[in-house]
DNA sequence: GTTTGACTGTTATATTATAACAATTACAAT
DNA sequence: ATTGTAATTGTTATAATATAACAGTCAAAC
């Protein structure tokens, strides 16, 4: 299965992938690869889920970095302006993008149990917004599409 | 001009209805139609613009109101569960519902500037992502749509 | 008139986020 | 090699957003 989030899929693979990329990315616009950017981009990759801020910057305690909040949310700022994560609204989190590269819109459906998050490239499920904008000469710059529900492993699991 | 948010329309009338439509609600639910209800309803009706929970806050201590944290939250959160107001993820700050009664997973086009809200009822807006979910197993139980941008105000305003 | 449940008041604190500035590094120009 | 400069990191302090917990009040139902 090549999806992310949901469905299974080499996710060693996946974050080799991404960190390639942000690699390139840094060498390609003379941004440096240095070790907390690489470090808080691949806690994020670890896993498909929305991690907080302060999440983030218990991981970096625990290995001895520099963990005031700044820190935390200057590598995570970095990562969302270059297209390499992304801020999860309805949850204050953050995510790896999983369409690193591709111009998108993203949209996501996040679980509300255990923070899963799959993300999907959806120009059309803006489209009647864009509508809606061009009769009120209104000019979108960004957009925040998400679905809170529950995956079908958390609903199996209280089910039981 | 019927629409709110971009446009004009009589919003004198458009307060008054939905000030009558809250009480109405509470009568029928048995719910109390009270003072800092209303007022915190009144408060969010005055303009389509988002309001943080301590904008509300400052207001209603002007006016002599308890005004802990918990009172704009609470009531808030109250106008939110019964559908008469609508959290903008995006900004933190919360906005009237303009489609009361209406069943609706609503989508919102934000103006970053003056903070100014269309809400539109988009049943489509979120068709590709319910599609998405039904191939993932995810139940979706609540949608956030938002737009952000500039609205023609602004727009021309800045560039005076 | 007492019980009950809904609503309000209040204190305290948790969570999320940013401003501001100092220190360091890396590299470029001279 | 030295200095200038821009990017990055370190740190302190604080702002902004949000909730837990519980005590008081009030009105309706019995």
């Amino acid at each position: 299965m090549a999806d992310s989030g949901f469905h299974h899929h080499d996710h060693f693979k996946c974050m080799e992938d991404a960190l390639q990329a942000l690699q390139n990315h840094c060498g390609a616009e003379g941004l440096k690869f240095t070790p907390l950017r690489k470090r808080v981009f691949e806690i994020l990759l670890e896993e498909h889920k929305a991690l907080g801020a302060y999440d983030i910057l218990a991981r970096l305690r625990e290995e001895g970095f520099s963990a005031q909040p700044p820190v935390a949310y200057r590598h995570l700022d970095f990562l969302v302006t270059h297209g390499f994560a992304h801020k999860i609204e309805r949850l204050n989190a953050f995510i790896a993008c999983t369409h690193i590269g591709a111009v998108h819109d993203p949209a996501f459906l996040i679980c509300r149990e255990c923070r899963t998050v799959s993300e999907t490239m959806s120009d059309s499920s803006i489209l009647a917004l864009h509508h809606k904008a061009s009769d009120a000469d209104f000019q979108i710059e960004d957009s925040v599409v998400e679905a809170i529900g529950t995956c079908l492993d958390c609903r199996q699991t209280d089910a039981r």
